[in-house]
DNA sequence: TTATTATTGCAATTAAGTTGCAAATTGTCA
DNA sequence: TGACAATTTGCAACTTAATTGCAATAATAA
């Protein structure tokens, strides 16, 4: 999906199409997962007047309309990333602070889970930790 | 380990063994991952005098040293458990809030990155979203 | 183009966590 | 046991992330 699909979507669904809102989609839609004040900082480095409220508030709009989804790595600020095609997680280099995607196959541990609880699993979050491999070179 | 052997350490540390401490560590080793609000209500509820600044940099200290372990949910508190024997993830019900831990076979997902990336993994965070056995009924 | 209503921006507030410092408590040694 | 030194605690003040109320502004429908 691209800014423009997400634009339409947002009219779909009844919400008007904003200065703020449409920034905001181009911002998510060209980097690794931020956090609303990193959104922010962003907006305001490309000459955007929009206020951090409102980058707050459209960030939960955007996770409440399923264009983003929001996770939280070790402190306690959340980071928003967009909903792209693949479903994937996060190597988060403890040294650098990037974040590379990965793919793995979770279906096992799904399986794991209906063998030892009644749990009906609806989401779950899972993050890596640790030197990513350009840090391990140094 | 209970109660008496982390003492033990702590002093083995060359830490002063103190009346929050203590308590501290009492209440961590009867319950299921506590907020550090919820550790301080409970040290109330029990008649405890202790501040929920200590209550705070105690967490923080038994961190350090290994005793527990902070996780992260879905919202911006850390939540902090007793590292027991067993390394377990958990179950974490949207409805009535309760966790249930589970245990699961990881060792592939690992192999599974490390197929993908030069990424050395230190550790992981891995809970599951959903409704409990119990709420399901309802 | 205007009117209606959603949306935004500002200021103030809440909530989680942190910091500085004086007072209290712990462990050690005489 | 008592006193000293150093750690630990509790209070108050502060920081940071996020939320709320409300008047001003902007987007859409007619």
């Amino acid at each position: 999906m691209n800014v423009k699909e997400y634009t339409n979507q947002l009219q779909n669904f009844g919400y008007r199409l904003t200065t703020p809102r449409t920034e905001i989609l181009k911002v998510l839609s060209t980097t690794k997962p931020l956090s609303t004040k990193e959104v922010f900082a962003f907006l305001k480095k490309n000459g955007s007047q929009v206020d951090i409220v409102t980058t707050y508030r459209t960030l939960e709009l955007f996770e409440k309309l399923g264009f983003i989804r929001k996770i939280q790595l070790e402190d306690k600020t959340s980071r928003y990333e967009l909903i792209g095609a693949s479903h994937h997680h996060h190597l988060v280099c403890m040294k650098c602070k990037n974040i590379e995607d990965v793919q793995v196959e979770e279906g096992l541990l799904l399986n794991q889970i209906k063998k030892q609880s009644r749990f009906r699993v609806e989401k779950h979050a899972l993050e890596f930790f640790g030197i990513c491999g350009n840090c391990q070179r140094l």
